[in-house]
RNA sequence: GGAGGGGUACUCAAGCGGUCAACGAGGGCAGACUGUAAAUCUGCUGGCUAAGCCUACGUAGGUUCGAAUCCUACCCCCUCCA
């Protein structure tokens, strides 16, 4: 491969936008000098196959890479999963059977090859060396660090301060998985924010092991829909990849305007001169709202198509700016024996609230509808032969027939 | 091994014999307002065959007219000393 320098100058601008730390430029800048495919690690873990846009900050960088003629390791973490990252959660881990560790890897494939280059992505479970480590291997691995490096990885260092506890096998976390870097020969590994100390362990390691430092890239954690957390499935303030389109626009939508700007930023493909362009239209009096609406659906073009895109504004506007119902409602057939059902269990077997109780509550404040009428009454029955839209809400509807 | 602290609803966290289905905060849901935004205000936030009843404060018993609150045993967690 022909490198020049003025590439070189090209490539590394392309890899730093967008990323929170770069250890070390310099070093960055020979390794690509090499003029061979890098070996670029992001470990994912095998307890969460449903990615989210935040998980794709990432693997749209790991694409540039591919695009740069590098070579992703997509490294699923089946052994380190037995652990668990010790980062923030405190939840132990169910270990997975080896199926369950290769379906989830299957749907990850699915999943991340909207983005990434097959041909380009090396998919690699860190079990394969790890266990072959065995306990004298580990044994060793842990002599190459010291409680007090440890230590001074910053949420180990609260949790020590505030006596909250910390389990030895969570020290292993670490190691094994700067260990993977070293079973690799990895040039460079990526993660989130939180994923620095990690990361510099694979650097510590390899030197021990005769190896070339890693140069490691971290990248900013998206925070969810919420704006304050990061985005993560298990507080449900995320956007799957998977997600229909119309629920990625209602989700996208219902951000402030404040994090709107930081999710362009994160997972726009839009050029900085286009993104201050946005900015500055909306400071002169350009309705958010609309700018909101190039974002949903650039994001749904990437992960469907653009006319999926199209028809999920379409849908979005008739549906909550001019209070249409939508047209996919679920229906429900209630079989009542021809005496007829009280609204509220009508509502609890439709599933739009999830007991009786709720529905009466729902029912009292103001929250129901039928066929677009308030009820207030929660007494109402529902007589057979009754068909008609019950709503709960302003998103929650189900078409019923009563028998 | 010794000493001490603790286990309360989705989470955090009060309560320490009745007025506790359990303060407060966060989260969530609903209503108003709107751009399903933010902000703000209001209400709700165990279940049921629903003005009544049932199940809940680590587990199992006990004392009491009455226990989340007292006693006993057990389980689990944390800290400190060894």
């Amino acid at each position: 491969m022909e490198t020049h320098m003025i590439d070189i100058q090209q490539a590394l601008d392309l890899i730093a936008r967008g990323t929170d730390d770069i250890i070390k430029l310099e070093e960055l800048e020979d390794r690509l000098k090499l003029g061979r495919p890098l070996r670029v690690k992001v470990g994912f873990d095998p307890t969460a196959p449903d990615l989210h846009i935040g998980h794709t900050v990432i693997i749209n960088k790991m694409r540039q890479f591919q695009d740069l003629g590098h070579t992703i390791i997509f490294l699923i973490g089946d052994f380190t999963g037995l652990i668990g990252d010790p980062s923030g959660k405190s939840a132990t881990r169910k270990p997975l059977t080896p199926e369950q560790v290769r379906e989830n890897a299957e749907t990850y494939a699915q999943q991340v090859f909207k983005i990434l280059d097959r041909e380009k992505t090396e998919i690699r479970f860190n079990s394969e060396w790890l266990n072959e480590l065995g306990s004298v291997g580990m044994i060793h691995l842990a002599a190459r660090y010291t409680v007090a490096r440890m230590l001074e990885r910053d949420d180990f260092e609260a949790r020590f301060k505030n006596n909250q506890p910390i389990s030895i096998h969570e020290f292993l976390y670490p190691l094994a998985q700067g260990y993977d870097s070293v079973a690799l020969e990895c040039d460079v590994e990526m993660g989130g924010t939180d994923q620095k100390f990690n990361l510099h362990v694979g650097r510590h390691l390899q030197q021990h092991y005769g190896q070339p430092p890693q140069v490691i890239i971290t990248l900013p954690l998206l925070e969810g829909l919420d704006g304050v957390q990061k985005m993560s499935k298990s507080l449900n303030n995320y956007v799957g990849i998977t997600d229909s389109p119309d629920e990625m626009f209602g989700k996208l939508m219902s951000i402030s305007d404040e994090l709107m700007w930081r999710y362009f930023d994160l997972l726009s493909f839009r050029s900085n001169e286009d993104l201050a362009a946005l900015k500055a239209e909306v400071e002169g009096g350009r309705n958010p709202r609309d700018v909101k609406f190039l974002l949903c659906e650039e994001l749904i073009e990437r992960f469907h198509n653009a006319g999926a895109a199209v028809a999920a504004r379409e849908s979005f506007i008739a549906r909550f700016q001019q209070g249409q119902m939508p047209d996919d409602i679920p229906e429900n057939t209630l079989e009542t024996g021809g005496d007829g059902i009280g609204l509220a269990a009508a509502l609890s077997q439709c599933g739009l609230v999830s007991s009786n109780s709720e529905a009466f509550r729902m029912i009292q404040q103001g929250g129901v509808r039928i066929d677009g009428e308030k009820v207030s009454d929660r007494t109402l029955r529902l007589e057979a032969g009754f068909s008609g839209v019950l709503q709960v809400g302003k998103r929650k509807f189900c078409k019923a027939h009563v028998e």
